[in-house]
DNA sequence: GATTACATGTACCACGTGGTACATGCTAAT
DNA sequence: ATTAGCATGTACCACGTGGTACATGTAATC
C-alpha cells in the first residue's frame, strides 16, 4: 500500500516530465525513443507506465489543460485593470523566450485540430474558452473579445514564424486606441506593467 | 530534341499532379508512396526525375508560390473598390470548400516556417508581400494593413479548426465599420457597453 | 521461505520510410 | 546492326517507428 502511492506519485512525476519534454521541443510528435531518452527512461518503461502512446498525448494533453488553466485565470490580473493593459501583458507573458515552447507546443496542438483530431479540438476549444472568459472580465463586449481573440492568434502566428513581437504588439495596441473602450475608464494611458 | 521538349513537358506535367496531390491532401508531408500512388507514377520514377524528396518539395512550394502569386493580384479587384469588400471578398475566397485544400497546405507550410525551416519561411515572407502590396492598393495605410492582415490570419486558423467561417466574417467585418481609415478621423463615437 | 506482483533490461518484430542497384526495355542517332 | 541514353520495374537496404516476448530482478505478503 505504501508501494502504491509511491508508485503512483511516480507516475505523475514521469507525466510532468514527459510534458516539460514536450514542451522543450514545441511539439508533442516526439517519437518514443526521444521522448524516453530525454525523459530519462527506457522506452520499454513508458509504455509500461501509460500504456501506449495515445494515452501519453492524452494525459499530457490533460496536464497541459490544468497548466495554462491555472496560469490564465482572471485572477492574474486585479479588477478594474484596462482592457488594453490586459492584453499588452497577455502580449509581453506569450512573446517571453522562456514561452516559447508552450506557444510551439499549442500550436502543433492545433494543427492536430485543423487536421481533424477531436481531441485537440477539445485542447483548442477549451482554450477558447479560457480566454475569452478571462478576456470578458475586463472588456465585457462579445463582438469585440471575439476581433481581439482572432488578432491576437493570428499576431502569435506572426510571432512564431519572424520571431518579431513588435508588429502585434502594434496591431494590438492600435485596436485600442482607436476607439473609445467599454465604459469610458480614464486610466487609459497607463504604462503596462508585465507581472511575473 | 523532339523528346527533349517532350521529356521536360512530362516532368512539369508530373510536378504539377504531385501539387496537385499535395493540396487534395492539404499537407506537403506525404511519403513517396503515397505520392506516387496518387499522382500515378512508382516512386522509383519520382526520384528519378527530381532527384529526392527534397527537390519535390522545393519545386512545388515554387510552382505554389507562381499560382497564388497569380491568384492574388491587385488586378483581381477593379480600382477604388472599397477595401471592406476587397477584405470581405478575399473571405470569401479563402473560405470557399474548394480552397481548403490550398489553405491546409498552406497552413502546413507556415508551420514549417515556425519550425525552422528556412524556405518555408521565404514562402511565408512572399505571401506576406502578396497580401499587403494587394491591400495596400486598396487601403493606403500601412498600420491598418498590417492589423487586418494578422486579424485575417488569426481568423483563418480559427475557421480550419471549428469550420465555421462566421466568426471570422464578422471580425472582419467589425474593423471596418468601427473607425475611418488612416489619419485618425475625429468621428468615433460608437454604442459604448457599460461594463458589469 | 514460498508466493505474488510489479520493475526493468534485452532482444526482437512488422512496418513504413527515403533511396539505391541492377537489369531490361525502348527509341534514336551512328 | 550497333551503340548510346533515357525510362521503367523489381528487389533490396538501412533506419526509425510503436510495440511485444521473455527473462530476471526486487520487494511485500502469507
Amino acid at each position: 500500500m505504501l508501494m502504491q502511492r509511491k508508485r503512483k506519485a511516480g507516475r505523475e512525476e514521469l507525466l510532468e516530465r514527459c510534458l516539460a519534454t514536450f514542451v522543450r521541443a514545441g511539439a508533442i510528435d516526439l517519437s518514443l525513443d526521444q521522448l524516453a531518452n530525454s525523459v530519462g527512461i527506457s522506452k520499454r518503461m513508458l509504455i509500461h507506465y501509460f500504456g501506449g502512446r495515445e494515452n501519453i498525448e492524452e494525459r499530457a494533453m490533460t496536464l497541459l489543460e490544468q497548466r495554462l488553466r491555472a496560469q490564465f485565470a482572471p485572477e492574474s490580473f486585479p479588477p478594474g485593470t484596462s482592457p488594453e493593459a490586459v492584453v499588452t501583458a497577455l502580449w509581453e507573458r506569450t512573446t517571453a523566450p522562456q514561452a516559447r515552447g508552450v506557444l510551439l507546443l499549442v500550436m502543433d496542438l492545433s494543427r492536430r485540430a485543423w487536421n481533424g483530431s477531436a481531441r485537440a479540438k477539445a485542447f483548442y476549444a477549451e482554450q477558447q474558452r479560457l480566454w475569452v472568459r478571462l478576456l470578458m472580465k475586463f472588456l465585457p463586449d462579445q463582438p469585440k473579445v471575439e476581433e481581439v481573440l482572432q488578432l491576437f492568434q493570428g499576431a502569435v502566428l506572426a510571432y512564431l514564424i519572424t520571431g518579431d513581437p513588435e508588429p502585434g504588439r502594434r496591431s494590438l495596441a492600435r485596436m485600442f486606441s482607436k476607439q473609445g473602450t467599454a465604459g469610458g475608464s480614464p486610466t487609459s494611458r497607463q504604462r503596462v506593467r508585465t507581472r511575473k
